[in-house]
DNA sequence: GGGCTATTTAATAGAGCTATTAATTTTCTG
DNA sequence: CAGAAAATTAATAGCTCTATTAAATAGCCC
């Protein structure tokens, strides 16, 4: 058994298909040109995935791990508050601009087969709760003190989502109407990252 | 000639096919099954409109129209800026509400199939310019007389329809996530509303 | 090398899909 | 009512897709 072989023909197999789920969607991307871009024979997609759905789910499973391993935990500081979220919601700007088309593909497959939820719950559960109920509880002190409005985290994650998804969702509108550079389109995602921060904290102010 | 039976097939073809794409996107969707979901035979499907493809630009074209001609335009009236704006953003939080489906389809499909983006350039050439420039007008007017910040109207458009879109994007999953009653879900909509609207106007005070 | 396992391939079953065609039924019109 | 036009249907060609199978090949250990 090559092993150095064996986890390349695999590991290509499911870099390829990662890449044309991300482009296409997984209805759209058949296996036969996923063996075909990977250069291997199209029963090979199948003798390591058996079925187009598992390797549709180890992807996806891959990816989401690969998400919240990579969230910012890095608030033990006591840097006042407001720094602190600053830096959380730039963490995750940055962390979607790296995934730029991964939040499509989330709500593609979520949305067009629902029963990938009772994945996507599963996974959740596997979000680090300290980091989370830390927050949470900052959030709470600041509101106590009367450092900020009352809210509550719920609408503030929400709010974040929406204004550092949505930017990338439509990146490929945007850039088309506007005819921008690519250049140009890394401007502007520096200049929404220090809005999103921007309409974040002032959205929070008492 | 029977007018009215010709308009209900061909109607109805248009209707399912509508409910069916906005459910399940455009590959996931077949006109087998638009044909035995409406009732009809197979082969009418392609008797009215020859193509998938053209089904379904049809009825793309038919959405875009009918959101572009339901945008808010009252904003000829005297009253202050920020309550012009905060119906505009509450006109246009309800007009997705009234099409929840339609800006994931839009993403999917223009994501999905780039040659789609020419038609919506199009269509973005009929947008009442009238509309949008007043609005940029009247932007910088605040902005000249000091009452808001130094900002512009893509911005400004961009924040909005974030916030607007994606509570609606992520309502399948969050109503399973958290396990919302439809009636549960109408009053995070309400919530969500007025909150948009108060993020908005916070983000542009100077 | 021989046997063993893992990998790869070609071939194909079986299903579904889009689109067309020709025939049939329905509807309209003079 | 007769004939034309429109709507509808059944049948099917021609693809492509997923998944399986059986055979061929490569790598490894004794």
């Amino acid at each position: 058994m090559n092993q150095t072989k064996d986890i390349s023909t695999e590991q290509l197999i499911l870099e390829t298909a990662e890449k044309l789920f991300l482009e296409k969607g997984f209805a759209m991307t058949s296996t036969t040109e996923i063996a075909r871009v990977s250069g291997c024979n199209q029963a090979l997609v199948h003798y390591y995935f058996r079925t187009k759905e598992n390797l549709f789910q180890s992807i996806f499973e891959n990816k989401f791990r690969m998400l919240i391993s990579t969230l910012p935990i890095d608030n033990q500081s006591n840097k006042p508050f407001e720094e602190q979220l600053a830096s959380i919601v730039e963490a995750h700007f940055e962390l979607i601009r790296s995934n730029p088309k991964l939040p499509f593909l989330i709500f593609n497959e979520l949305i067009t087969n629902p029963q990938r939820l009772k994945t996507l719950k599963q996974r959740l559960g596997e979000l680090p709760r300290p980091m989370f109920l830390q927050l949470q509880r900052q959030l709470q002190e600041e509101i106590d003190e009367g450092r900020i409005r009352q809210t509550n985290i719920l609408d503030l994650l929400l709010t974040m989502l929406s204004l550092n998804v949505m930017i990338f969702l439509g990146t490929p509108i945007i850039q088309n109407v506007m005819q921008l550079s690519d250049n140009e389109i890394n401007e502007l995602y520096e200049h929404r990252k220090k809005e999103n921060v921007m309409i974040i904290l002032r959205s929070l102010r008492p």
